[in-house]
RNA sequence: GCGCUUGUAGCUCAGCUGGAUAGAGCUACGGACUUCUAAUCCGUAGGUCGGGGGUUCGAAUCCCUCCAAGCGCACCA
């Protein structure tokens, strides 16, 4: 990493630099913390201000008692001038402190690129921790509709940053395979099931869509034949199974539409399973035990209030019957168990609500209160032109993630719903949605790793005088001979002007974005970086020639090979190909 | 009524843990292919950061208030 390690040592040297002060004027009092924290070493938004800024200066006038200016020269003097790759410092009013890097640092920073290759980006910062991840986790009583969409592809890239971060990472999709609405769904299928034998049962008034039902209804005629009927004469199924049977279909469905935009589970995680055996009854015993619950009008309730929610809830109701927040507890008590450092869940803005009950369990069961964390992300709307469409899937209305995958493809799917933060209200225009296909930034990237794909296809077709064949596989393949003497060649490979160092500069930036992605849970960093790397790249192509006639320009031609090699690994994060050739 | 999220260019969005002249893309208009892919590049235009107050060296960013949008407030799942 670059920019954090350099933040790193740049605020562990301040700190010198500031007890030394504290020394001075021992009436100082600092809260280092807080000053730390407000402090900033990034890139500034301006380009022309340097490679890199900090306000420290600012920040710390006010604790320490002197000028902005003087801190910055007293910080200039004492940290960035010893600094040996630091090319030039620039203190400007009222207290900002910019600095460029040599370019050999920049250079520098190339090499790990070629020596780390596809782990280029990676680091280790999660290393022995075990996080789970759940999203999706939709009702399997129909199809997934476009927000689906959107909580698969940010979960699933989400879950590749932590992945790369270090984390050992389990992605869980939770069935809803308990309860009321999977019984509703499956009399729906049964109705529709034994319609097809001339047997009449009336279809539930509040059921599913036909139209989905009918699906299922018929592909369990397909694979089983009459196996559920138990009497030709009375509109009867073996219900149990039916139900098992109906989910199961469903479900099967909504991994396909999830494996075809590349989102895959560790773990389908069954609701039914919380109730098997006496798992019921144990978890009950423990929360009386614990005196977590109390029986008021025939209902168990669970005292959420205790721990921070905003009401207390029934878990089991007046008639026996469990609650769904009977499974919620179970189901963080089975987590627990299971041994995670620290738990995802992933929910659209609809679910905001579990936020305090869920974490009340959490703390409830005695867990760390940073260990459940939920992620609520803003739902999709679909609209078309001005008119706002509703997507209930209840009757069965709107684009379901299949017809838009249809439309435009996995690929601008898992761009479209990965460029943008969880907070973001996005609107899905449907009218634009073909033309997203051609308008999709996706391809703004991918076509400029296929630049890059068709220059090395250009190099072998053409007789080299300043490289052999050998030498170019090197450098794409990453030789071991190559990264060796990467270093050694340095001389060979000097920056000759803006363009080729800004991009060896946003190269070397890529591992910062990952890192800062997992520690923010913003997937769309990645492709906001990805998108920035492949303007700068387009510009570069635009403005150097990379082979003249006979001869390759080696520093651009590894500058290229190296945006490449960024590009796939950025790319393979969001699960979105790279192709070769456009 | 209470709560969560949001309001930035004509459109879709960045920027929000305070920093310098508020940035991209799309759209519109004007340029660049005898040279590695023009799915590209360059330029122009476009803004009272929802309104109003406050905090301070400094506010799109923090606080208060109002307005608007989405969502949620079950012995439903």
């Amino acid at each position: 990493m670059l920019i954090n390690s350099l933040k790193c040592r740049f605020l562990s040297d301040l700190e010198n630099v500031v007890l030394k002060n504290k020394k001075i004027d021992k009436k100082i009092d600092l809260n280092m913390d807080k000053i730390f924290k407000s402090i900033r070493l990034e890139e500034p938004k301006n380009k022309e201000f340097g490679d890199l800024t900090t306000n420290a200066a600012m920040v710390l006038s006010s604790q320490v008692k002197k000028k902005p200016m003087e801190l910055a020269e007293e910080i200039n003097k004492q940290i960035l001038s010893k600094w040996k790759f630091v090319e030039s410092v620039a203190l400007i009013a009222p207290g900002f402190i910019n600095f460029n890097l040599k370019d050999k640092f920049v250079f520098e920073s190339l090499n790990k690129i070629f020596s780390e290759d596809k782990c280029y980006g990676e680091n280790k910062s999660g290393a022995g921790k075990r996080i789970q991840i759940e999203y999706v986790s939709s009702n399997p009583t129909g199809n997934l509709h476009i927000g689906h969409g959107r909580w698969g592809v940010m979960g699933d890239v989400l879950s590749n940053i932590y992945e790369k971060n270090g984390f050992d990472v389990q992605r869980e999709y939770y069935v809803n395979d308990y309860g009321t609405q999977a019984k509703i769904f499956a009399e729906c299928v049964k109705s529709l099931y034994l319609k097809r034998f001339g047997i009449k049962f009336s279809y539930p008034k509040d059921g599913y869509p036909e139209k989905t039902v009918a699906v299922v209804a018929e592909k369990i005629y397909e694979s089983y034949g009459d196996k559920f009927i138990l009497n030709k004469d009375e509109p009867a199924t073996n219900d149990a199974e039916m139900e098992k049977i109906s989910i199961d279909m469903m479900l099967s469905f909504i991994r396909e539409t999830l494996l075809s935009i590349g989102v895959e589970f560790d773990n389908w995680f069954y609701e039914s399973s919380l109730y098997k055996n006496d798992n019921f009854e144990k978890a009950m015993k423990f929360l009386r035990e614990n005196n977590l619950v109390y029986e008021q009008e025939d209902a168990l309730w669970f005292k959420a209030t205790s721990y921070g929610d905003d009401k207390d809830r029934v878990i089991v109701r007046g008639d026996g019957n469990p609650t769904y927040f009977a499974s919620d507890i179970m189901y963080l008590m089975n987590k627990k168990e299971r041994g995670f450092d620290f738990l995802i869940y992933i929910l659209g803005a609809d679910h905001h609500g579990y936020i305090s009950r869920l974490k009340a369990i959490g703390k409830s069961i005695g867990m760390n209160s940073d260990a459940v964390n939920i992620i609520i992300g803003q739902l999709v709307r679909l609209v078309e032109g001005k008119e706002v469409l509703k997507m209930s899937r209840r009757k069965g209305k709107g684009m379901t993630l299949d017809d838009l995958i249809r439309h435009v493809g996995k690929d601008a799917v898992r761009y479209f719903f990965s460029m943008n933060s969880f907070d973001t209200h996005m609107d899905f225009d449907l009218s634009l949605a073909k033309k997203k296909s051609n308008q999709n930034p996706v391809f703004y990237v991918q076509y400029a790793h296929a630049r890059i794909g068709s220059i090395i296809r250009k190099l072998r077709e053409i007789d080299l005088e300043n490289a052999s064949e050998k030498e170019i596989s090197e450098i794409e393949n990453s030789s071991a001979g190559f990264c060796e003497n990467f270093l050694l060649n340095m001389k060979k490979y000097e920056f000759k002007n803006n363009s080729e160092r800004n991009i060896a500069w946003v190269l070397s930036l890529f591992p910062d974005i990952i890192y800062d992605a997992c520690k923010n849970n913003a997937p769309y960093l990645v492709t906001q970086y990805l998108y920035r790397l492949s303007g700068e790249f387009h510009y570069f192509y635009n403005h150097n020639i990379i082979i003249s006639k006979n001869k390759v320009n080696m520093i651009r031609l590894v500058l290229a090979i190296a945006t490449k090699k960024v590009l796939k690994n950025g790319l393979d994060i969001l699960g979105i190909s790279a192709p070769e050739k456009m």
